[in-house]
RNA sequence: UGACACCCUAUGAC
DNA sequence: GTCATAGGGTGTCA
C-alpha cells in the first residue's frame, strides 16, 4: 500500500478506495484507535506500535461492537489486563488501555496503573483519598447577609457591588452612601466592625511584595484613609477573581469578584454576564471591573491568579491587535470581547498618566487578598445560580 | 541535513511522505538548547522542561537570530517593542519576549519592563538598582506606545466595548477623560460621575446573543429602523454553517445549524441525518434547511464559510447538470443529494420573484452570526454523538 | 497544485 | 477554560 493512500485531493487517476468496498477496520490498540475505512489507514495505526489489536468488520456496528469491550466474542484479550484509573476523568477499572487511557489524556493529576487481576486494580481504585473538591456547594456567607444584601438598591440589575465577606453590619443604600463617605465611614480603611470573625485584624498588613503578614507601622495605622481617597500616595491595590462553578458544563454558573479592601464599596460580587460561564470569562471580567472602576488616572496594581487573563491583558494582545485577533490556530481569540476594553482603557489610564499593573498571585496560596476576592467571585456564581433557579 | 527530518519517531520502516519542507526548531530554553532539524528531537528537549521556550522557523539564519537575541528579523513583531532585563540571568536588552522570558524564568528578583525604543530600555538596565516594586510588574506599556495607539482609535468594527452595566465611568475621547478626571469627580469613591448613567451611546447596541455590549455595524447605525424590524423590506439574513467531530473517521458525528437570530424559532440547531457524516454535507444541509424553511417569496442572503458548499450552489451545479453530474475527474459529482434540491428550491423561489443570494464569510473571522450558527451546528453534532452513546 | 472548510492529538503554562 | 508551541488527518471542488 506504500504510497498512494488517502490521497483525496488529487484529482488525477483514481482517489477513493472508500465506499466500494465496506470494510471496516477496528484498531482497538493502535496510534490512534478507532474504525477506519481502508487498510492503508489501518496499517499506519499498527505498524511498529507494540501489541496493536485490529480486526476487518464487514459491518460499521460489529466494528464499534468490537470496540466497546462489551461486544460479545469481539474482544479478544491476549493477556488480561486491569487498569485502574484512581485519579482521572470517571475512575475506576478498565480491562483495556484505550478505554483506560480516554480517563486519563487532558486530566491533570491523573493516577493510574496497570494490575494482573480485577482485585488489585479496585482496591487501587479505591484507595483514592484526599482532594475531592466538592468546595462548589460550599456556601460562604449566611442567608442573612445575602438577603440584607440584596434589598439594598443598586442601579444594576443582577449586579452588586460592596457586598464583603466580612460584611456584619447593613449598610445604608445609595443616596446614603455619598453622605457615608464624607461623614462617619471611612472609606476602605480596612477597618473591620467589632464583632467581625473573618480573621482580618486592622492592625497587621499584607506585604505583597514577599508574601508576609507583618504588623503595620504607626503610620500605616494611622494613613490608611489615605489609600483609598487621595490623589497621591501609591497605587491602588485591587485582587480580582472569578469563579465558575461547574466550569465547562453545560450549565455552569460563574461570578466575578473584585475586591479593595474590607467592606469597600467598591468591591464587586456579581454574576457573569452573557451566556458564556467560563472561568476566563470570569477572570477577564474582573480585571474590567477593577480597570473600569478605578479613576482613570490612579496608578493601580491588580493582583490575579490567572496566567491567562494577565497574559491576555499584558503580552498577547499585542499580538493579537497585529494580526486581526487571530490564535495560533488560526481561530479568532475568545473572549476578545472582554479582553479589548481592558487594554482600550488600560491605554487610555496611560494616557492619563496611571499606570496599570499586574502582579500573578499563586490561587489558594495565603494571600488574604486573593481569598477574599475568590470569596466574592463564589458569591456571585452562587447568586447567579440562584437567579436560575428562580427563573424556572 | 536538508532531508532526514521528521523521521525517528517510529521504529516502522518508512511512513511519512511529507513534503521536504525544512524546518529549523530552535530551541533557546531547555535541556540542550540548539537548532534541531526535527520535531521528535525537539520535543526531547522540552517535554518536561519547564517553562520551555521553542520556535520554528523555515530558514537556518532565522532560526540562529532567534537563538543569538540580537536577532533582527527573529522574532517580527511588527510594532518593535525592547525588553529591558535589569535583573535576571543575563541581564541586558532583548528585541522579543521570548529571549528576555528566557532570562527570567526561574529567576528570582527578576526586573524587567519593556519599551518602544532601545535608548529607554538600555537606560533602564543601567539603572540597575533602586528598586521599587513597580519595576517588578509587567507594564507593557510606554508613553510612545499608547500615544500611537490612540491616535487610530478607527479600529472599532465590530469591535465591542464590553459587556460591563456597570460601567462606572465614560471613557474614550481623551479631551473629555481628562475633564472628567482633573475635576469634579472624587476620586476612588466608585461613585458614578454625572454623565455616566445617562450612558445613552447611540453607537453601541446590547447584543442580546452573548449579552455583550457591541460596537453597531455601519449596517446598524444607518438603517437600524429598517433592519430589526422588517416582516417586508430588505432580504432575510440566514447564517448557515456545518460541523463534523471527528470528521473523516467512520464514527464522525455531524451537526447542522441554522441561525436567523437571537432565539428566533427558525433557528436549526440538528443532527445531521443519514451515514455519511462529513463536514461538506453539514454545510450543504445547512443551506438546504434554510431555504426550505424561508418563505418562497421573501429574498434571502445566506452567510457561510464554505465555499465549497457556496460555489456548489451558485456555480459548478450549472456545469454538472449539463455534464450528468460528473466533477472534473470524471467522476459522479458527491453530495448531488443534497445539492440538486437545494438548486431546484433556489429556482422555484426565483420563480416566485425572489433571490437567493450567498455571501462567503471566513471562518472563525469575527461574525457573530457565524459564530452563533456555528455553534448551533456543534450543539446538533453533540446531540448526534449522545444519541449514538445512550443507542448502545 | 490551490482554495475553503471540518477535525484529531501532543507538550508546556495557569 | 484558555493561551503558546508543535504534530497528524479528511471533506470536496477547480
Amino acid at each position: 500500500m506504500a504510497d498512494a493512500k488517502s490521497l483525496s485531493t488529487t484529482s488525477s487517476g483514481e482517489k477513493k478506495r472508500k465506499r466500494a468496498a465496506p470494510g471496516y477496520y477496528a484498531v482497538k490498540v493502535g496510534r490512534r484507535p478507532d474504525i477506519y475505512y481502508s487498510w492503508s489507514d489501518t496499517l499506519e495505526q499498527i505498524t511498529g506500535f507494540k501489541n496493536a489489536v485490529h480486526r476487518k468488520f464487514n459491518s460499521l456496528s460489529e466494528a464499534e461492537a468490537f470496540m466497546n469491550n462489551d461486544g460479545p466474542a469481539a474482544a479478544k484479550p491476549l493477556q488480561q489486563k486491569f487498569y485502574a484509573v484512581q485519579s482521572g476523568r470517571v475512575p475506576g477499572v478498565y480491562t483495556d488501555w484505550p478505554s483506560a487511557q480516554a480517563q486519563i489524556v487532558g486530566w491533570k493529576g491523573v493516577k493510574h496503573k496497570s494490575f494482573a487481576t480485577r482485585a488489585e486494580a479496585e482496591a487501587f481504585v479505591a484507595a483514592r483519598k484526599g482532594l475531592t473538591y466538592s468546595d462548589l456547594s460550599a456556601t460562604p456567607y449566611s442567608r442573612d447577609d445575602v438577603e440584607s444584601e440584596a434589598s439594598t438598591p443598586d442601579a444594576r440589575k443582577g449586579c452588586k457591588v460592596g457586598d464583603s465577606p466580612s460584611k456584619k453590619q447593613k449598610r445604608n443604600d445609595g443616596s446614603a452612601v455619598a453622605a457615608t463617605i464624607s461623614g462617619d465611614i471611612e472609606l476602605g480603611t480596612g477597618l473591620l466592625p467589632p464583632d467581625a470573625e473573618d480573621g482580618f485584624d486592622r492592625t497587621i498588613i499584607f506585604n505583597p511584595i514577599n508574601g508576609d503578614i507583618e504588623y503595620k507601622t504607626e503610620a500605616q495605622l494611622s494613613a490608611q484613609k489615605l489609600q483609598p481617597t487621595g490623589e497621591f500616595s501609591g497605587p491602588i491595590i485591587i485582587y480580582t477573581d472569578g469563579s465558575s462553578l461547574g466550569n465547562g458544563k453545560a450549565r455552569a454558573v460563574a461570578g466575578v469578584g473584585v475586591y479593595f479592601g474590607s467592606n469597600d464599596p467598591r468591591n464587586v460580587s456579581e454574576p457573569l454576564p452573557g451566556t458564556r460561564q467560563t472561568n476566563q470569562r470570569a477572570e477577564l471580567t474582573a480585571i474590567q471591573r477593577a480597570v473600569d472602576i478605578v479613576p482613570i488616572d490612579r496608578e493601580v496594581l491588580i493582583y490575579s491568579d490567572s496566567n491567562y487573563a494577565i497574559k491576555c491583558c499584558t503580552e498577547w494582545f499585542t499580538k493579537w491587535r497585529v494580526n486581526g485577533w487571530k490564535n495560533a490556530s488560526g481561530k479568532s481569540v475568545d473572549n476578545r470581547d472582554i479582553i479589548e476594553p481592558i487594554v482600550n482603557r488600560i491605554e487610555e489610564r496611560q494616557l492619563a498618566g496611571a499606570q496599570t499593573k499586574f502582579t500573578w498571585l499563586k490561587g489558594h496560596a495565603n494571600s488574604p487578598g486573593n481569598a477574599a476576592a475568590d470569596a466574592l467571585a463564589v458569591n456571585g456564581a452562587r447568586e447567579a445560580k440562584q437567579m436560575l433557579a428562580t427563573a424556572q
